[in-house]
DNA sequence: GATGAATGAGGCTTCATTCAT
DNA sequence: CATGAATGAAGCCTCATTCAT
């Protein structure tokens, strides 16, 4: 039973109604799951007819794909940011820094979160974010090494306690963003915690 | 060219063959994830037919939602044994017994981490599982808050230091289960690691 | 999920095991009607396994095959009863015998009516009702032919007029037991009524 | 030897393959039942595939009570109209305009009456029917006592009576449609039998 | 005879994808 | 480009019937 909406035919720039499936698709996905979201969902939150979203993408599957290739590339796309954006002599202020910057691209990125929590981040099915969540966990182990080596920080199993530290929070934040309906309000409680977190595993 | 596959009629024990479907759904679940597993993939690897199944499941759901309140019971029953069995008098035996404890229980449920993982463990979708981990975290904050009040930790937050701790070895070692092939062989660094964190961020 | 109910294993006389199911078929196919009952309802109101259900029968199919021929000869045999055991002179007493006769019948025979109105009475898929309500039609036809013959009666279309006073009869009083949660308390009123339709139907 | 049918991808407006996909459904319904039929053969008669039927009614159940508003609906049309119709004066012009119409109403919906015959009018799984022949009934009373209030008609018990008449045209009818092959010709006779016994059983 | 676990064909429904307009 | 009707494979579930015990 299809409720039949009369719908002007209106040609768009392709990166344009690209983008605005996207778009739907996000936030389709945010409320059902990607297994629960149909294509007619999606067309019908973007205002087009089901046919259409075909001319922009080849399936369910390379639309999954791609949004979380731009998931992991934007997750990248800060980390690497980060990680060479900070001068590396004052490491102490490299960690507040991290910290600080690691809540607010998680609270710019709910919609991002809260899919990734539905579905499965990082599953064997999943090699890209394996990849990704690998990478981040490199950045993390050298900064960690050249800490030590500064005799500023003090770790004697650096690829464990990255682990640790980065699972500690981001498992927190995206906690606080699935669950606290105002994660905005923690932000400040949140950047404290984690730096004082970061202060006690690696003070020397 | 197809093997058909003869089924001799075997009657078996309910309580058996109910065990018989629960291993062929666990087995399929960590192979296929939850939404890719069909009902006649798991009868197919218990090696009976379709219906039978029905026999000891209303629905795939029921199945579901009885995979995952043994899940929750099972962590919260380790849980509130461990939390109760504990002298309360030398925290950090208590730590150490909980590192240990922690990741002796997961290496022990690799299945059930996997499926977990693979379906999105903590989403507003599955409320039983928030609430289990809301109540561990709880188990953490009173432990936190004693200890800090017996003048052996220092916590200046304690519900913020309680998750990040939770996240930190939960997601580590889920990780492991996941990614490294053996995890057994690094139970004693990842003991020591978590040990080590502990120690760290709680010591006044 | 089957509850399992612990059963002795009792060996009973065929016939008494057979009239044990044919009536918990009549109490399950009243309730749920033919199609909507299961062979699992009807063991179970008998109080005995689903497989020894087809120790008595074939199938469901000649069940319902034997409980509608039990039907029909129910009816054929009151009729035909009715319709020798009565003194063919006396036409009006006849005819009052006739109608209070017809309604002690289906007041005592509610289970056959509710179950014969819920699936269908005389569909062309039942060849056997259409026979046997075309035979009683053959009877008050005969009647009505005889006493038009012999002055009592006046009828132009006799088999005509079978057909209405008998579906009136009928209709009327199974709608009576379906509907009417005390059929009985009516009882004088419709022979009253049926015997009036009947004086003043026929009278010369 | 299957035929393997070709079918070419045809689009029609979709009044016309919902109207298409009703008929399919009375044909099928009144070949094999409403029970008997399958979604399968609906789409088959109407000449799709399976998936088109569910773009134009939710369930199976769905179409049935939709096919089932629909007869409700015409028969009070009917009812009403021909109630509202004819003026109150001219009892017996009215008895005769009663007979006639109900004969063509019935003639002209065979497929109508069919299913319902199959699947049983008015048990107590079907409130909708029930409700339909009580405020047929109730019509039925008020112009009896309408009529016996204007000295024109004699009856001792309207409601009883009505229902008399009503089951005995009706039922008389139905069974003319499904046993006679081309009742259209006995259509005088049966309009004369029916104002018979009409008047008859109401002459004062 | 009696049991009830097991079977599997068959029905309903969903939805990703195609294609005629 | 855009549309949305149409397709059909695939999954869930039921239940009449069988058969090893």
């Amino acid at each position: 039973m299809q409720s039949r909406v009369e719908r002007k035919r209106i040609t768009k720039a392709p990166e344009q109604r690209r983008g605005d499936l996207l778009d739907a698709a996000i936030r389709v996905f945010t409320d059902k799951g990607i297994q629960g979201a149909t294509i007619a969902d999606i067309t019908t939150t973007a205002g087009v007819a089901k046919g259409t979203f075909y001319l922009y993408f080849d399936s369910k599957d390379q639309l999954v794909a791609a949004l979380k290739a731009r998931m992991v590339d934007d997750i990248l796309a800060h980390a690497s940011g980060l990680y060479e954006k900070v001068g590396r002599e004052d490491w102490w202020a490299l960690v507040d820094t991290f910290a600080e910057s690691y809540v607010d691209f998680m609270l710019g990125h709910r919609d991002m979160c809260q899919i990734m929590a539905q579905e499965g981040i990082s599953p064997e099915a999943d090699p890209a974010f394996a990849d990704c969540y690998a990478r981040i966990n490199q950045m993390l182990v050298t900064s960690l090494r050249a800490g030590t080596a500064d005799g500023v920080f003090a770790t004697t199993d650096p690829e464990l306690t990255a682990k640790l530290l980065h699972h500690a929070i981001d498992g927190t934040l995206v906690n606080a963003i699935l669950y606290d309906p105002k994660p905005d309000v923690d932000r400040g409680r949140l950047v404290a915690g984690i730096r004082e977190l970061l202060h006690k595993t690696l003070a020397a």
